[in-house]
DNA sequence: CATTTGATGTTCT
DNA sequence: GAACATCAAATGC
């Protein structure tokens, strides 16, 4: 049960941070509603100033990306077509633009106010990144919020995939970033419901 | 089933 | 004015 501290999110492998952000628990508690936590199970890799698919790549600033140009430890959350708030984990050291975009969560408590969020009986799996930010309460507003408050952080429950749960691909609807749409920064856990605890 | 389409708003050219 | 790290509902087999 313990909260992930920033060093955690200033490591400067991203592509190792989003691999092993894969078991590590989501928890929110926005307005006072109360407190809500997930499983992240899809999580995508996001390499800033080198990535095709980065809305920083050339280390493009502009009053959208300058949150992931902070230093990581911070959410970044932006509004895509106009109706999804995207939640992204903004990884590696100030001035180094790098985030990490979670996809999916397996939801562990608050089905409760999760279920009066979303109007949906079944409240477990919320696989894709509309989703979960519609589940958890998160929006445009939480936006270069620190993710080691008491509003939206990780915790680690010390659950430690398999090898043979993991799974790595492409990455999802980025087809205008040419080659580096090919590249293998997608990381999805099966049956997180079946994760040993260590410790 | 698979495929298409409509909703919707902010950002950047 | 086009594009966009999407989703749910409607349409076409």
């Amino acid at each position: 049960m313990l909260k992930l501290p920033l060093a955690y999110y200033r490591q400067e492998d991203t592509l190792a941070v989003a691999r092993d952000l894969l078991g590590k628990i989501l928890v929110s508690n926005v307005n006072g509603e109360g407190i809500c936590s997930a499983i992240i199970t899809e999580t995508e890799a996001y390499l800033g100033a080198v990535d095709k698919a980065s809305h920083a790549y050339g280390n493009r600033r502009t009053p959208r990306t300058n949150t992931m140009f902070l230093a990581g430890g911070v959410a970044y959350v932006y509004l895509c077509y106009g109706i999804h708030h995207l939640f992204n984990i903004v990884t590696h050291k100030e001035g180094i633009p790098h985030a990490i975009l979670v996809r999916a969560v397996y939801m562990l408590s608050g089905h409760e106010i999760v279920s009066q969020r979303t109007g949906k009986q079944n409240t477990q799996l919320f696989d894709g990144p509309g989703k979960l930010t519609r589940a958890m309460g998160i929006t445009t507003r939480h936006n270069a919020s620190p993710l080691t408050g008491n509003t939206i952080w990780l915790e680690d429950h010390y659950l430690q995939p398999q090898k043979q749960q993991i799974i790595i691909t492409a990455r999802v609807g980025v087809e205008y970033a040419g080659d580096d749409a090919l590249l293998p920064y997608r990381f999805i856990l099966n049956d997180p419901q079946r994760l040993i605890c260590f410790k």
